[in-house]
RNA sequence: GGCGCAUUAGUCUAGUUGGCCUAGGACGCCGCCCUCUCAAGGCGGAGAUCGCGGGUUCGAAUCCCGCAUGCGCUACCA
């Protein structure tokens, strides 16, 4: 990523941890800088003391980086824009904001947060627009003194100008604002902290973000934010409002449809490369067709203004899809060092990496494992059907025959036990009996159950020994 | 209430200069094949009056207008 000019930004704010919707809005960011050969900055949104935490900025970047996102300026890495994280920059924020009121573009409003509610709640009442009323828009000075002497202390509110505003998304082409719907806005808190508007703007500025790619709820905010640009003397940078993230029910992505958030989905098991290119997917069509594609080769075709502007509807049966896929593309080496994490119980088997081997192609997410591993532990109780299979009069014959084939030739490893059971296979055909017939006696003694992995790794992991005293067991009648 | 954005099958989406769209692909669903089971894989199927109503046009998913619905903003949250 070196410089081009371009120069992009994302701006989680730490209030929890990192989204599925903040992951988006992050991948499209990065994807926009990979593929146009920009600068990617981190910057954290850590305005409002009592929502935010050291803690969850740590947990943000942490779930970034495992989903292998990377920026090239921010709080953990530096750059030359700092400091990157707005608790760390109010007396810039401030300095803008008295520089507005200096010159007439701002004013002081001594308007308490309980009288602002009531006029809210008068308007909303009443049918009219719950825009800031004006108020202390004109305060003489006498007026100003007096509240002053109140003890009051003011917040600092923008002078919206009249006039419309509008402007060219990249998405959305022309958009256009009556300014009169917009209201006088807080810049300066009367505690002494920026208001959001203000703090974007001037960071955007002063860090010299060419483009801004950010979620639809923003496009109303943004008239605020070119007013700032233009008050301030900036350039403003282009804008793109990506569409937001909804849950299956339409409404935005809560908890009540399961998990929404990276690292949740980590815990279950799914690959930071499948839950990007699933994100990417959702609003992005790359134009080959091919749709399971790794971080880079997104890159490689993305186009950011291709982007659908239609809200996306998270469906986890495509995730989990993606992430079978993703998964299936794993060397197995890495495949079976994941599954440790996702199986500990299983991870010391000496023969764990031909367990995972056995259950690859059924894995969609790895918090699976454990259930998918079950048939190599203890035998599942026999239910009616099983014990059809097992007692019935070939059953019988076949799990006598497998015991002493077994006991006299012996196997190790996978190959040593598909020839083992291709022989007794090879046996029972001739005899005119179905494959089916056959193997599934034997998967029962072993396993207790219908399903599960081939016969051959079963063999191949139980070992003669182990094999040998199942079926026994069962022979013996006593399950 | 005001303003803004969105609207193709259950879901994501192709379609963007109107005719090759009797609307294409993918997930999911159903069926068949393969197969020692479950998966995986292969093949096939059902599923969309392109939100609704007008208009422009020889012709509209594609252009215009109205309506409806959903979402967002309208905070001393971000």
């Amino acid at each position: 990523m070196e410089g081009n000019g371009i120069r992009v930004r994302f701006a989680p704010s730490p209030t929890g941890e990192l989204h599925l919707g903040s992951a988006r809005t992050a991948l499209f960011n990065w994807l926009f800088a990979r593929s146009r050969g920009g600068r990617l900055v981190l910057r954290v949104e850590d305005t409002d003391r009592e929502r935010s935490s050291a803690a969850f900025e740590d947990a943000i970047i942490r779930d970034l980086r495992w989903l292998g996102l990377d920026w090239d300026e921010g709080p953990d890495v530096g750059g030359p824009y700092g400091p990157y994280r707005q608790s760390e920059r109010f007396e810039v924020y401030r300095e803008f904001a008295f520089r507005l009121l200096d010159e007439g573009k701002a004013y002081r409003c001594y308007c308490t947060p309980e009288e602002l509610e009531g006029k809210k709640r008068r308007a909303l009442a009443e049918g009219r627009p719950p825009l800031y009323d004006g108020t202390c828009r004109e305060l003489p000075e006498n007026r100003r003194s007096s509240l002053e002497a109140e003890g009051r202390k003011p917040a600092l509110r923008f002078r919206v100008r009249e006039g419309n505003i509008a402007f060219r998304d990249l998405l959305h082409g022309w958009v256009t604002f009556p300014s009169a719907t917009v209201g006088d806005f807080i810049i300066l808190r009367s505690d002494g902290r920026p208001g959001f508007h203000l703090a974007v703007v001037v960071d955007d500025a002063l860090m010299g973000i060419t483009h801004v790619i950010r979620g639809e709820d923003h496009l109303s905010n943004t008239p605020r934010h070119l007013l700032l640009f233009e008050a301030l003397g900036f350039d403003p940078p282009s804008y793109l409002h990506h569409s937001l993230l909804l849950d299956p029910g339409g409404g935005k992505m809560s908890k009540r449809y399961g998990a929404v958030t990276v690292r949740e989905h980590r815990d279950l098991g799914y690959l930071p490369e499948a839950i990007l290119n699933y994100l990417a997917l959702l609003s992005w069509s790359p134009p080959g067709g091919k749709e399971v594609m790794r971080p880079e080769e997104m890159a490689g075709e993305f186009d950011v203004t291709a982007l659908s502007s239609s809200p996306a509807v998270f469906d986890r049966a495509r995730l989990r899809w993606l992430n079978q896929k993703h998964l299936k593309m794993l060397p197995l080496s890495r495949l079976v060092d994941m599954a440790k994490d996702y199986a500990p119980d299983w991870a010391g088997h000496p023969r764990f990496g031909l367990m995972v081997e056995a259950v690859r192609d059924s894995i969609t997410v790895l918090s699976e494992l454990p259930a998918l591993l079950q048939p190599f532990g203890e035998p599942a109780p026999l239910g009616d059907r099983e014990q059809e299979w097992v007692y019935g009069e070939i059953g019988q014959r076949i799990l006598e025959t497998a015991v002493a084939r077994f006991a006299e030739k012996g196997w190790d490893g996978l190959e040593g036990a598909k020839e083992v059971l291709s022989e007794l296979k090879r046996t029972f055909l001739e005899k005119g009996l179905h494959a089916k017939e056959v193997f599934m006696p034997l998967r029962i003694a072993l396993t207790g159950r219908e399903a599960g992995p081939p016969l051959s790794y079963l063999l191949a992991v139980l070992g003669p020994e182990e094999t040998l005293a199942r079926i026994r067991r069962v022979l013996s009648g006593r399950c």
